[in-house]
DNA sequence: AGGCATAATATTGAAGACAATAGTCCGGGG
DNA sequence: CCCCGGACTATTGTCTTCAATATTATGCCT
């Protein structure tokens, strides 16, 4: 068994070195850091369109807004920045990044990289469980396709990449991937994030790559895979703005 | 075509942390963001290993050693905890982050794909000044090279690769290639940054491949470039701690 | 009437103060 | 002698206050 797997929630590892007491729920219930509440709560408002790109936001009307001082949102808006969900000018305060066309096509190509290069991993190194626990999520993805709940469907998708790119075993990956998979998720509204029951054949197609262990296939799969989701994405809501 | 190409293409210059800050020319000359200077400052400290990995690092104390409050140094830690340097454990303050052996392999793995991908897409879009370019930067390695000028060599390698990541016009991947090969030149002292002359033997023949517009070629040559210097640092240091 | 300089206002940056919590040390009991 | 409990200390998290700067409005000059 690998060693720090199943540990892709939360921030970047050595944080798990506890070897038995883990499974009580509660990663950061601890003393309730309010600036990540402040943190979680602009992301939102942020994918959700509150926040408009290019809008100014102020500490102050955003501290009474929340209903705390303006340093928990000031903190908010160091990490908002690190992670390109704002552009921090000095003297001037938060804006709202404006995402430009270039840059979205540039994400997803690197969103692309990375999700191929989890596929080559995981075609190389996984074990039996884990393609059953792939077929398994594939399985619960399918059935939400089949009623269409499309809420199940995002989740399952959502959660079948995530596996694979656990089964890679790459913190630095898996982190890096996190991040760009959320500004994906923002630029190109998450409508699309499941297009269709070709998307889950090609998954299944992706899962029987990784299960032969073939590296090269699976990279390749995962790449067109990604690909066509850009596509899609792209050409949906590409031309509107 | 590129637009906002011919940013930062030098070395990560920290070289402001004195009290005075009076940088008349400078790509922030604003104000003089007070966290910056403590961010910089913080992680010139921990490269060089005075703040040795799993230190506790305290605000008060940090404040008062930097002259100013502890306001700054939370919001350093903050932007150092997203960038891999520190933990950051609510209620108990900022830890040197660190670095497992897996964890430091998990990083030269992502920069071999990072840098492969930035030289892929070098190849693809290179122009005739660009491949001047890189001749000139090779020749400036190579001269510092025949007189042993240990500093230009380092310089001039960031400088080459930084360039091959430019021309590949790709923001979000040049952003993570700079944060990952911070970390790298972190865990593996940048002693072995330059490994002597076939290091720019290798350079030289990624600049034919991408003069080439050899993709494929590219690509596989900054892979074994990369993966090599891994090997050499790697085992030079690696069994010491 | 339009433009520029100046003053007033609002907002950010930083510092200090206060409260709460984690860690530690000492003492008593088993 | 070891273990447990309680108070103390130190540090973090948050709030409030103060200074500096950018923005805006107003009035004067051309």
């Amino acid at each position: 068994m690998r060693d720090g797997r199943k540990s892709s929630a939360g921030v970047t590892a050595a944080a798990d070195k506890s070897a038995g007491i883990r499974a009580v729920r509660g990663p950061v219930a601890r003393p309730a850091p309010l600036r990540q509440a402040v943190f979680d709560a602009l992301v939102e408002l942020i994918i959700s369109r509150s926040l408009k790109p290019g809008e100014h936001l102020g500490e102050g009307e955003l501290a009474e807004m929340l209903g705390v001082s303006r340093q928990p949102v000031r903190e908010a808006f160091q990490q908002l920045h690190s992670e390109g969900w704002v552009d921090l000018r000095p003297g001037q305060g938060a804006f709202v990044h404006s995402p430009t066309e270039k840059e979205a096509d540039d994400l997803l190509a690197v969103r692309t990289l990375l999700e191929a290069e989890s596929a080559r991993r995981a075609a190389a190194q996984r074990t039996d469980e884990d393609i059953a626990h792939l077929w398994q999520l594939w399985d619960t993805g399918k059935k939400a396709l089949a009623v269409q709940d499309l809420e199940q469907m995002v989740g399952a998708n959502a959660a079948l990449h995530a596996y694979v790119m656990d089964i890679g075993d790459n913190t630095v990956l898996t982190e890096l991937s996190r991040l760009v998979d959320r500004r994906v998720r923002w630029y190109f509204t998450p409508v699309a994030a499941s297009r269709g029951s070709s998307s889950w054949d090609e998954h299944a197609e992706l899962i029987r790559a990784i299960a032969d262990g073939d590296q090269d296939r699976a990279a390749s799969i995962m790449r067109d895979h990604t690909e066509r989701t850009r596509r899609v994405t792209h050409d949906a809501q590409g031309p509107e703005e």
